[in-house]
DNA sequence: ATAAAAATGATAAACGTTTGACATAACGTT
DNA sequence: AACGTTATGTCAAACGTTTATCATTTTTAT
């Protein structure tokens, strides 16, 4: 069996008070008793049960996170930044992959309570799950509207969506189209599509928008893209995420569509790997590493304090990354 | 206050026993009392807190993951396939970011044994950690040697890493060069390395190894790469992983090197992002999907009977993805 | 030597749930 | 009407810890 702090107790011949009253640094304590416990509980490999020690009202130390996807580089690096913080902070993650399925999202939630994390970080594309205020936990999420009274940290995106249009017409472009996906409401990606059209009007040009439907799979969205290649004659595109810029790359080079002589291209995301792998590609880089941090900081407070006031919206700046596609 | 099985079962007006009884499905019940102590479940949005359940002696179905980063794409998808096929079973995840830190590493397994995880799958490149047995817990590993009695899932790297020369030679070239990580007993890339060596050595050719330390940022492997290559005239190169391949690709755009006519290349690992995204890769796939299933139900298995009989090595096989790069 | 402060212990209640022992009530069957 | 079966209830112990209370001992300062 597993040894119990009455076993650390027993080897260090002193009482389980006073081991607890080690643990938790409460009390009166000698250094040579403190030295002598730490002592039993090595030679025992002893490791609380954290599951008695939050029945008795202590955090979990645990923090949910729910993603659409981590095999999508963004968001395996947003976890991976956020995991690598609060663990930093002595906070333990679960991992959801909600997939964009409403009915995965609220079993997730669920789980999450019935594990009694101490809050929760959202980034999944569902919307309406009213359920996120019904339980008093602290959340914060990206991108996205939840429900009042959860804060939002998000990147510029109208900014980021009217610098893409901008950039591709001083590269020369002046047939601009971008390549987005569903627009419903609360989507992130609305914001970039916000700016293209607003940075398309203001220089008097015409707005041309074409839908990707965001769970298209590859082989699908590379087929449409073709398409809209070879009927239109687009100088310019703006990707509203890198991936679908890397398909439209492929397509381009397919069709012999030189790059960027013939059409200038620019992304969106600017993750590590897209920098590091594919440094051509011009492209909008959302801050990940200040949203990461923001998130984890605005979460623990939140959990320090559940009604600590907190501002609706924290938007971050985004950065044009100058490759060679646009 | 969060809700009790007690105010369950005033709502319901039945008794705390009745209520447990519901919900482990113990004992009597009739279908009226099921369906009225459901309804106060549902009315309250009664969860059972976790905690208590598993110091009574339930599991508490939860998993750990240490990976070393899934910022890395081969790990994001190996991961979200966990995650999914745990959900689906009713597990949760908790995910460990060792960074390749041994320390960090143990840091997490305490950390996962006071959480009273049923189980760990482990991936991460950190040697000798001999902890890993103390605990007498069930763990499956992940294409690496952690102690006796750990079952190792793998796919098969020496005739991945053969397959790899052949493809090259086929394709026409006869000074094949490796790149590959730093060499330690027990990494994954010894295979792959040796597989490779034994082609060559089996048609007369000499090895051509290159070590590029892993934990190189891309930004030096890309200068690693570019002196090498222009070192040397390979007219084939086999990378350990894609990631290296990609960099390859970019330095040998750079240097005008024209791939494949001048230099031919394979990658490995095969994940759905480089299918996806760069379908002209000519690579090595490591079998993703059964890995992940594998791993599950291995884990599964010690989970539900600890000292059931298992392999000591799960060796699954590689599939050549043709691109055109080789 | 004395008092105050510091260190430890014994005991027990509490956290929310499960589960067994036992009792009893309702129901259907003969 | 008697019986077995099914359904529910009461009660209490248990899981491993924390923490408060009270008591006792040891140490330190004067």
């Amino acid at each position: 069996m597993k040894p119990k702090l009455n076993d650390v107790a027993q080897l260090a011949g002193v009482s389980v008070t006073t081991v607890s009253r080690v643990i938790n640094d409460h009390g009166y304590l000698s250094e040579k008793t403190k030295q002598k416990v730490f002592a039993a509980m090595r030679e025992l490999h002893y490791q609380p049960n954290n599951m008695a020690r939050s029945l008795q009202g202590k955090n979990t130390q645990l923090v949910g996170l729910i993603f659409s996807d981590i095999s999508n580089p963004f968001f395996a690096e947003l976890v991976s930044r956020i995991e690598k913080l609060l663990f930093a902070k002595n906070y333990k993650v679960i991992l959801c992959n909600s997939a964009d399925d409403p009915q995965k999202e609220r079993d997730y939630l669920q789980m999450l309570m019935a594990n009694q994390v101490d809050g929760i970080i959202a980034g999944a594309h569902n919307l309406g799950i009213e359920e996120y205020q019904q339980y008093g936990l602290p959340i914060i999420s990206f991108d996205r509207y939840l429900s009042d009274n959860v804060p939002i940290v998000s990147s510029d995106n109208f900014n980021g969506g009217w610098l893409a249009a901008q950039t591709l017409q001083q590269a020369g472009a002046d047939k601009i189209a971008i390549f987005t996906g569903k627009s419903h409401a609360g989507s992130p990606t609305n914001g970039r599509r916000e700016g293209y059209e607003a940075y398309l009007k203001q220089q008097g040009l015409t707005a041309h928008v074409h839908e990707l439907p965001f769970e298209l799979s590859p082989a699908l969205k590379t087929m449409e893209i073709r398409t809209i290649l070879e009927n239109h004659d687009y100088n310019g595109i703006f990707c509203s995420d890198d991936l679908t810029a890397l398909l439209t790359v492929n397509v381009a080079q397919q069709l012999k569509i030189s790059i960027p002589d013939e059409l200038r291209l620019v992304g969106y995301d600017g993750t590590a790997l897209i920098r590091n792998y594919h440094p051509a590609l011009t492209t909008i880089e959302q801050p990940l590493a200040d949203i990461s941090t923001l998130l984890v900081s605005l979460l623990l407070q939140r959990i320090d304090d559940a009604n600590c006031k907190l501002e609706e919206k924290y938007i971050l700046p985004v950065k044009l990354i100058k490759g060679t596609t646009a």
